[in-house]
DNA sequence: GTTGACTTAGTACATAGGTACGGAGTCTAT
DNA sequence: ATAGACTCCGTACCTATGTACTAAGTCAAC
């Protein structure tokens, strides 16, 4: 078998906190190791890629509870592939929420001038609509 | 004085809970009337033009925080102005955020057929990297 | 042989924006 | 006068993603 370190040294390697891995645990991301006598867990050194996948995924976008669902992985990337197109999907959704919503507050910034009065602000009136 | 009206009516009239408006009073968002002597507070009809203003601004993206900061909107529209620009600003990070990770993920799908196999899976090896 | 760094487990706290519940009081319609 | 609808207040709960803290045990170094 190869390599083991502690909770912390795993933690310094991929370089989150080691309240996060065990949160990772609880979560069931990482499967927690077998307790030894000493009481010290040993964690393989796949689980720095483990972690290393998971940190990806998540700035890719993907949530904990998608990333979970991706741990059959290993049998061919489909499921990624499928999470990945919905994923997609719903950035663009996002992005052009987005756009919709910039473009509401460019238009009603422009509709006064930065110094008016409410009475006569065409924010106030608009807002309350 | 102008018209009065209960929680509930208030809220069918703007379209929102009676939990929400509470929570909203309790966020210091509006101002919860007196409780007069029979124990149902009245609000004023002014309440809904209110709550409609916060309800746009939520749609456009401001936090209750934010919305909050704005109750004195009534003696110009500056602080919107101002609050208005910066939520551009941070829209647009964000766009551009999604925009990023949404060519990350065609990049990533393009990389491999969806139905190899992980061993030469082109995204596993990404996603370890 | 003691000090300091590390680990363990469990639990509480944080954000943002609500939603749900329970017991008591009150108003309205019949 | 009684049933059903409404209100009041306080509190707990929810999602998502962690962070913080405590008390106890352990290990390595000087």
């Amino acid at each position: 078998m190869g390599k083991t370190m502690t909770i912390g040294k795993l933690a310094s390697a991929v370089g989150i906190s080691v309240e996060t891995i065990r949160f990772y645990q609880r979560q069931g991301l990482i499967i927690q190791p077998e307790k030894p006598l000493n009481g010290f867990r040993q964690y393989h050194f796949d689980t720095i890629e483990k972690l290393k996948f998971i940190i990806n995924a998540k700035g890719l976008g993907f949530t904990l509870n998608e990333i979970r669902s991706l741990d059959d992985l290993s049998s061919g990337c489909k499921s990624f592939h499928d999470l990945a197109n919905k994923k997609l999907e719903s950035i663009k959704n996002e992005i052009s929420n987005l756009q919709s919503i910039e473009n509401k507050i460019i238009k009603i910034v422009g509709s006064c001038s930065s110094d008016c009065k409410a009475e006569s602000c065409a924010i106030v009136a608009e807002m309350h609509s």
